[in-house]
DNA sequence: AGCCTTGTTGCAACACGTTGCGATAACCCG
DNA sequence: CGGGTTATCGCAACGTGTTGCAACAAGGCT
């Protein structure tokens, strides 16, 4: 059905293991909507088994993304942001001077990204991508 | 002149100073031409004078970057990469699978970044832009 | 149920930066 | 050429991940 359903099992099929560690982890993201940082997901899973190792987190991570549970783009500072159950492929629009942060829906960016394609047959992962700048709220502020 | 010309007096400008590490900074960009990541230019400034101390260097970047003689932008793993004298304002391009980068025209971004100012006021900062996908070569590769 | 294979874990070490703080030294001024 | 102000330095600690390795355990098989 969605892209939750039987974990396991799909692990399983690819000769990958199903372990308690790797359960609270998807408990954690569960619980989340939107977008969180891998330091969160750590203290998150923390606070069900205090005795969570971020190695362990950050590599079960890793395999999510390769089974398409979760994807990551990178904000501020360079740092890993998932996505959990995004309703739809996007980017991301952060305001390198207050910070905040908006979705870049697919349509946006899709003649930029097929541009690229046709001209490189470089394909865009659209999904990574994060776009700095200054917010219409900033630079009117510096008017 | 150039962005390099009397840098001493345009700290001085501003309030800030001319010191024996920022000189070791500017003397290591002096000879680079193109992409350096961060831990490079420590490197590179601890060839010249093992005391070096990371901090300095990053926060030297800092000023320089704010001064308009380099710019950065994020490579593979959010990681910094600095631009020394780019002869024209442009972006990048990062192949997922094999690592290699293309600079992305500011002309490729025109329209992507006009579209963004006009629908939602957001300036696009474009020397900051990395766009992450797979290259046309590997995609071949795995047809 | 017990065995075996091999994927996973936890640890320790490392890499890349960032930040707070007290000591130092630019450099403006008389 | 000193003296004072305050920007900058160096250090130590921290934050966020990543990696190598030896010990462990999931789960397929009998
Ligand atoms: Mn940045
Ligand atoms: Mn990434
Ligand atoms: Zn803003
Ligand atoms: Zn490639």
């Amino acid at each position: 059905m969605n892209r939750w359903a039987d974990v396991p099992g799909r692990l399983r099929a690819r000769g990958l293991r199903w372990t308690p560690q790797r359960r609270v982890v998807l408990e954690v993201l569960a619980g989340v909507d939107g977008h969180v940082t891998g330091a969160d997901l750590v203290d998150g899973c923390r606070a069900i088994d205090p005795a969570t190792t971020p190695s362990t987190v950050y590599r079960t991570l890793d395999v999510l993304e390769d089974l398409g549970i979760v994807s990551h783009s990178h904000g501020r500072e360079g740092r890993q942001e998932f996505h959990v159950n995004p309703a739809t492929d996007h980017g991301h629009l952060v305001c390198s001077s207050c910070g905040r942060s908006w979705e870049l829906g697919s349509a946006e960016v899709r003649p930029f990204a097929d541009g690229l394609l046709q001209r490189r047959g470089f394909a865009v992962d659209v999904d990574h991508l994060t776009v700095e700048g200054r917010c219409a709220t900033c630079r009117e502020a510096s008017a």
